[in-house]
DNA sequence: AATATTATTGAAATTAACCTAAATTATTGA
DNA sequence: TCAATAATTTAGGTTAATTTCAATAATATT
């Protein structure tokens, strides 16, 4: 199996190279994983040795397919350990990130589609995100961003863009949570911010708050 | 907090001197962890550092109060899951030892609480022995060995004294477990071996198995 | 195209956890 | 009691994953 090391630094170019879509530079991981970029340099070149990347010097990586296999693994791993925490062991869902991050390194297969099975093989883990199955695939809703929909639209909050503390607090403040509904009301383009309606009360969001919560409209 | 390595040979220190009651040798842990005697010296003279063991060269360690502590910490995390992994997941008894071995590195104190609630504060693990609270009390049992019956004594199985896998499907085949009632018939001197009765059938048991289950009398 | 900026690499050092081989200390049994 | 044997420690290395720092390559700016 890959060392703790290694899978980190696979999760770090999988994120990275959702967001850009292109080769994931040295730097990129280094400053996602704050470590310095010679680091980064040998540890890249170990995972091409081992056929988990493609590496073109000076240019950067992108995962093999079996790297993605590694990577899928990892977040199947996350995600249904963070839905255990939250939804067995009451956890809140904004404090499991940590704890999942270092159960997703325990490796047995049978402990994981034991645990998928006791839990009853959920789709979705408690930030909206889709669970992978034992092989990989997993389902993605198709999904807007609150700061995309029109205003009088409405739609259920299925996910965050955004698993730090603080936001998922603010929104546990504001008693939004995965399933709440939400209705735009409008958008001021004076502050850019928006104005929503959220079980009968009003509150306005600021721009970067709609744009971290995914929502999906009614199907009608 | 203290590295995986660290707490494994506090671990192993704890388990020679449960045995033994005297001063745990370079050599016993060399051979417990199947390391050499060297790393032992070495391992052994950080944990004195750390104030874990009280170290006399040549002569071997004991565990501080301090080292107690940690161990005794260790040994709630690897017993709770090791009830979760049979009552809640549904792996066997003789299954779950390596599994607990790697949960059980993992130390967020809320983690361990909230899971202690979620199974219900158990008391004894699936193999009968006693969990340690928050606090690191836990109760013992009166118990004897099947060995140390007396002919026609009968006996509730509360544990066993070795919990490897290959012993433990043994006792599976033979449809015996925690909570099992068994009978002692007779010692047969000639072979060494127990004749018992469980659950209406007679078993023929060596002594080398008799000595590792731990059974309570009936009270009456 | 020249220069400035940013990214990448190589070399040398560090730390934790090991190892082997050699030296030292303890034990024991003739 | 003392020499042989066993156990333990020391000394000196190895490996994985880091670090820092200086040198070099690629890209961007004027």
């Amino acid at each position: 199996m890959y060392s703790k090391a290694e899978e980190n630094y696979l999760k770090a170019i999988f994120k990275i190279y959702e967001k850009t879509g292109k080769h994931v530079h040295t730097n990129a991981i280094a400053l996602h994983l704050d470590n310095s970029a010679a680091s980064v340099t040998d540890m890249v070149q170990k995972l091409s040795e081992k056929n988990l990347v493609n590496y073109t010097k000076y240019k950067g990586v992108l995962l093999t397919n079996e790297g993605k296999k590694v990577v899928t693994g990892l977040i199947r791993r996350h995600r249904l350990w963070e839905y255990f925490l939250v939804n067995k062991l009451g956890f809140g869902w904004d404090n499991v990130h940590e704890l999942a991050e270092e159960l997703e390194h325990i490796h047995s297969e049978e402990l994981i589609s034991k645990l998928d099975e006791y839990l009853g093989m959920p789709k979705y883990d408690p930030h909206g995100d889709p669970i992978p199955n034992g092989e990989g695939k997993y389902s993605m809703r198709t999904q807007l961003l609150l700061s995309d929909l029109v205003a009088g639209q409405m739609g259920t909050l299925v996910g965050v863009g955004d698993n730090s503390s603080s936001f998922l607090k603010h929104l546990d403040h504001l008693k939004i949570g995965i399933g709440t509904q939400i209705k735009l009301i409008s958008k001021v383009d004076f502050d850019d911010t928006f104005l929503v309606e959220v079980q009968g009360k009003e509150h306005n969001l600021s721009a970067k708050i709609a744009s971290n919560v995914r929502v999906k409209m009614f199907d009608r």
